[in-house]
DNA sequence: ATGTTTTTGATTGAATATGAATGTTTTTGG
DNA sequence: CCAAAAACATTCATATTCAATCAAAAACAT
């Protein structure tokens, strides 16, 4: 068997099962043992896994949420620079939709005093809008207790009542395959709403999201425009710009 | 299995159930105790979770800060007797409507860990809301700059989608002649139809409240009942109880 | 064919994960 | 308040997995 041949094999039982342990892969490929750790140390440094102590997994499943304290300190740096340059894009008079999380909520400093109205479902980012003298509604719902975004019924009612012109959106993975995805499937659903009902739309990712995969899909790649970082790969950028509308700010 | 596998196991098991005992996990994963002690250990330094003596919670904490001026509250202490008195009257199972406002939040300590759903109009309430592990939604809407209520067309609208048991409501000013009001004509709109859509309206109000009349009426004295303090004039309750429902608490 | 490079599998000591045993702390129930 | 019970941290021995190394085998080039 093709050392390509057993990475592929490799890869396509991840896409099966998740995880996989060691010995599994020696039982399917027969190959030894440590032909199969280079195998899995190759395959982790090109991304396209995860090696764990006893096997691999798929680039971090995120079956799990991180929670707000996790995910505020993580690459905020990088996350500001990002929203700054997602601010540029807003002109006076625009009507947003505002998604909940930690990236869209390093924009509204970004908005201050503007003259725009915004919507949102996110219930940290109310305090800050306010704070910005920004005119701000919010959709109903259910609240959820790991990301106090408001979904659900309510929020999906509410929504069906505005018009956007922007809709500025937070995403856990991005990838060329599955587009863009975040871990629960009802924060996706708002996501994809408001979206559809804005005429211009941009996600927010920084460079740990790309190649990420998670559970629900909100959109295609080329729905909407990504905001990013230049510490994201040079050809991963490259790959996306081929169907993708991309901003690059530098970091 | 995996050490990775069984860690995502226990926090898809929290996700489900917000708190697991140890025994739980045990007897889900087939590992020891030791092995399960390790992993709460690990999880927990990586904010994934939080220990609890027997087991694990999820992690939260307050996000929205109270403002000053909800900090220096008037007659706080009265009001929070009021509040405890309310608080008697809300059963398991309920669903109750919680008004905005400085009255109605201190209402919120006394529910934790009631299985009971609220629906507020009230940013302040949300995190309280969060914090005491309460099942809450949100009405849409506008968000008033003074009073961080959500009111307008879409709280209106959410509203409709929702029945209460009890709605539990703040007021300015309390009086024989004109019943209940409030200064803001579109919070005054959201109480009455919070009212109207509910089997029971219990109003908040300290001793201050009385005679006082505000601009916008939002219910006559017989469609509620009064939960109020001793603080308040004999002679004022008694006339009170010609038409009123009054609920009197010591102070 | 012969030497070179690449791939492979086996072996080793090091690192990590595990379960049982121990004594300590916290909770519970009288 | 005390004592029993439950939950806990700590330690240790064992078992598993890992990274590094090396020699044999295969693929390749000339």
């Amino acid at each position: 068997m093709l050392t390509f041949e057993r990475q592929e094999l490799i890869l396509s039982m991840l896409k099966e099962q998740q995880t996989i342990k060691m010995q599994e892969i020696v039982d399917e490929t027969g190959a030894s043992e440590s032909t199969i750790r280079r195998d899995l140390k190759e395959l982790e440094q090109s991304n396209k896994l995860k090696r764990i102590h006893g096997g691999a997994t798929l680039f971090q499943k995120k079956l799990v949420e991180p929670t707000i304290a996790e995910k505020t300190v993580k690459n905020r740096h990088e996350k500001r620079l990002i929203a700054q340059k997602a601010a540029e894009l807003i002109e006076e008079g625009d009507c947003l939709f505002l998604d909940a999380g930690t990236s869209t909520v390093e924009l509204i400093p970004f908005l201050k005093g503007k003259n725009i109205v915004v919507v949102t479902n996110g219930l940290t980012n109310i305090s800050e809008l306010l704070e910005a003298e920004i005119e701000t509604h919010v959709v109903g719902g259910y609240v959820k207790k790991g990301t106090r975004a408001f979904v659900g019924r309510g929020a999906i009612q509410s929504l069906e009542g505005y018009r956007f012109d922007k809709a500025i959106i937070g995403a856990n993975g991005i990838s060329i395959q599955d587009g863009c995805t975040t871990p629960d499937p009802e924060e996706a659903f708002i996501k994809e709403l408001a979206i559809k009902r804005s005429s211009q739309s941009y996600v927010l990712a920084d460079h740990t999201k790309f190649g990420e995969i998670s559970f629900s899909k909100f959109a295609d790649l080329n729905e909407v425009t990504i905001i990013t970082s230049n510490q994201v790969e040079e050809d991963m950028i490259e790959q996306l710009l081929r169907n993708t509308k991309v901003e690059v700010t530098p970091a």
